[in-house]
DNA sequence: CATGGGTCCTGAGTGC
DNA sequence: TGCACTCAGGACCCAT
């Protein structure tokens, strides 16, 4: 669900609400979540644990602790969204939870995940972060990205470019949402062969992805279908997205209808009129 | 290596 | 109302 919007503005709350704060139990719901340790195991290490900060590398989430190099890394997948309560009523047990930490304080953070798709993992320390995958293996962002580099990796491929888009390893940040209004906003047709793009037209890919993710971070993330900040917060970009979602509603900038296809196993929102 | 397809899983929506 | 079917914001894995 969440793409690099979303997640950044997930890590930010989560930071600013959790830092501080002990971890007096870790409860796996669902085992198969933890990738590389036991459940029991990466519940145990964390048990006793101060949350001292909470960012984003792309779509992955990272957690620090207090007094240890030790770190979190988690995600999200499609259906991700994580509940913070302060004084949880004993009955209060939400839908598809899939892992809870108890706090010190008596509060209760819960991470919900319809399809169960999230993953938790450990990591030793930032090098380990850094030097090992998925972490070693991923772009850059569009704004921290080296155009060289880019421009060379689509030169070589004939897949669609949207195709692409959607790959972190090629770029960091966009989801099917953002594959698709970045397309609209640059007016490149998603099926477009990715080496049949000029230097400009690709350069042009990389200023809207830009700017799309900028602003959507600024607003919060996007809720289209069922997504929740945190605390069921809804995010302010909704109202932004232009082909996302609106298949058979008129383009907002020739009025013809937004035509929704699959491409790559991925539905995907176009205007023909609008996108070459 | 690049590529395309399958897979993990639950629930909402649609058409009959 | 019930049932069958499709689809959903992601990434990994495996043939070819």
């Amino acid at each position: 669900m969440p793409e690099l919007p979303e997640v950044t503005t997930v890590s930010r709350r989560l930071d600013s609400l959790i830092a501080g704060r002990r971890v007096v139990s870790v409860d796996v719901v669902t085992p198969k979540l933890v990738k590389g340790v036991s459940p029991q195991i990466l519940a145990n290490r964390l048990e006793g644990l101060v949350f001292k900060r909470v960012y984003n590398i792309g779509k992955f989430m990272v957690w620090e602790f207090e007094d240890t190099p030790l770190l979190l890394l988690s995600h999200m997948r499609m259906d991700g969204r994580y509940h913070l309560a302060t004084r949880p009523e004993p009955d209060s047990y939400i839908a598809n939870t899939r892992l809870i930490f108890e706090l010190e304080d008596g509060g209760r953070l819960t991470y919900i995940d319809t399809r169960g798709f999230g993953t938790f993992e450990l990591r030793e320390g930032e090098s380990e972060l850094l030097a090992t995958p998925p972490i070693s293996l991923l772009a850059k962002t569009p704004d921290a990205i080296s155009p060289p580099e880019f421009l060379a990796r689509l030169a070589r491929s004939k897949r669609p470019i949207k195709t692409l888009l959607l790959d972190q390893q090629c770029i960091l940040g966009l989801g099917n949402i953002y594959a698709d209004e970045t397309l609209f906003a640059a007016k490149f047709l998603p099926n477009r062969p990715a080496s049949s793009l000029s230097r400009g037209e690709v350069l042009a890919i990389l200023g809207e992805a830009a700017r799309i993710l900028k602003e959507a971070c600024e607003l919060g993330g996007s809720s289209v279908h069922s997504f929740y900040v945190l605390n069921e917060e809804i995010g302010g970009y909704q109202g932004r997205l232009k082909v996302y979602a609106r298949n058979n509603k008129p383009c907002l900038t020739c009025g013809k209808l937004i035509k929704k296809i699959r491409l790559g196993g991925r539905g995907t929102h176009l205007c023909l009129t609008c996108q070459r």
